[in-house]
DNA sequence: TAGTGGTCTAGACCACCTC
DNA sequence: AGGTGGTCTAGACCACTAC
């Protein structure tokens, strides 16, 4: 073991308390002069360890307040369900999921004709830079910023689909309403990738410094067309994804072997 | 616009630069003393500028070298086809993945008894802290760290297939070997989440400050009994992963409408 | 050897929160 | 008013890389 550098001394230790339950998720660390008295260190080593420990997401800090211990609350979202063809759902199913959880939603909502952009357009099989639909929900949880989608029509969709510009809510769910129009969605194509967010996301979704964000594209296809592209923003430290795959129909939850 | 702190306004002016091509993947950023001087600020204003862009995974540094703005190259996992019941596939689906996309794999392997832990205990539905079967891989693709894949057996299963607990790896395949015993896996559940990897982890994948962990953890059922956890442990800015659902046989992926 | 980033200090002043 | 974290400085010394 080759020696530490003082400010890593410091955050390994204080890690080491919060992960021994020293410090439980919600309470506060000691001050920064209390710390910095403790570990002999001046003020700015130790703040350079508590930074540590925030990149890690481990703690987040507030001017006036001081150092909190992060609490993880998970929000579980089905992939395979959601939306899923053969579970047909009426109205929004984000609302629904969230208020069968004993949550309260709310969401944002705005349309824009937009051009495509290259992530975009390479998806949905059509010229970059071309006009796209977009419409696009900020999400909220009991007033906490959850996720933002960011869902892209192409051009050729929108003239069958004129409704899709409308600015306010479909009623029905634009799926069912494309599908009233001989449009069907027969299968997605999904991705899922993680890194930290660009400054403008941070702002959206109030995330703090060592929280990823968890991004999902999904394609959705009726035939050989690709007829959307949905990209979906969380806050990497209160959403995780699932899929069921095959038969879990027998599956047992509960008792123990 | 309110005011931003000086170190704020040096990360976003490199940022932009960034962004903007002047510093393409790959190139150095001028030195911090540079920096300082072009900035009119002290060299620790600066530095805390550029943590900022390390802490976002835009830039890495090391000693001795320099600021390097990071490429980003990405593995796609298709996790529907992975491993699928009805894509059989001989031998380790990770060697031939990463061969046919033309790169080196390794692979380090170990077998250990271990208590399962709370999480892993909980999807395989036996008691937290009972014996199970650790199979661990940490694995490299061109010798850069990728991921690390952990799968744990519960003890009952153990009894029915001895084999699990070889210290090698196993001929035709961990799966193929348990339906050979009648134990065939039906189905799977996925779950995806993402963190800041902990000091460990860090470790093990070469992971510096800035990038975030893709977690994966798969349990398969065969009818109603979970009879494997698979958690698999990426670096965030080397993998994504993909899901395909429903039919998507008719898709075209080349000609743009 | 020269230049780069990495660590550390001591002290100053500001902004925010609680009482 | 007093305590908390947030910003910033000037300067010192160390460790690593390149030449």
């Amino acid at each position: 073991m080759s020696k530490q550098p003082k400010y890593r001394q410091v955050a390994d230790a204080l890690r080491r308390e919060i992960d021994n339950g020293d410090y439980p998720p919600g309470s506060r660390l000691p001050s920064e002069s209390e710390l910095s008295a403790r570990f002999s260190a001046s003020r700015n080593t130790v703040r350079a360890g508590l930074n540590l420990l925030v990149t890690e997401g481990l703690v987040s800090s507030s001017q006036g307040l001081g150092y909190e211990v992060r609490k993880h609350e998970v929000f579980e979202l089905n992939a395979s369900r959601f939306e899923n063809l053969s579970f047909p759902q009426s109205g929004d199913s984000y609302s629904t999921d969230v208020t069968n959880a004993g949550r309260r939603p709310r969401q944002t909502f705005r349309v824009e004709m937009t051009p495509a952009p290259g992530y975009v357009a390479e998806r949905l099989n059509v010229e970059p830079g071309s006009t796209s639909v977009l419409r696009f929900c900020h999400r909220f949880v009991d007033d906490v910023p959850w996720s933002t989608q960011a869902t892209h029509y192409p051009e050729w969709l929108v003239a069958k689909g004129p409704r899709l510009t409308e600015p306010g809510d479909i009623e029905e769910g634009t799926t069912r309403y494309l599908a009233s129009l001989g449009v069907e969605q027969v299968g997605y194509f999904d991705e899922i990738a993680t890194r930290m967010p660009t400054p403008d996301e941070a702002r959206l979704l109030e995330i703090g410094a060592g929280v990823p964000v968890l991004l999902w594209t999904r394609v959705g296809y009726s035939g050989e067309q690709a007829i959307r592209c949905t990209v979906t923003t969380f806050r990497g430290d209160l959403n995780r994804m699932n899929y069921e795959i095959g038969d879990l129909s027998a599956r047992s939850e509960n008792e123990p072997q």
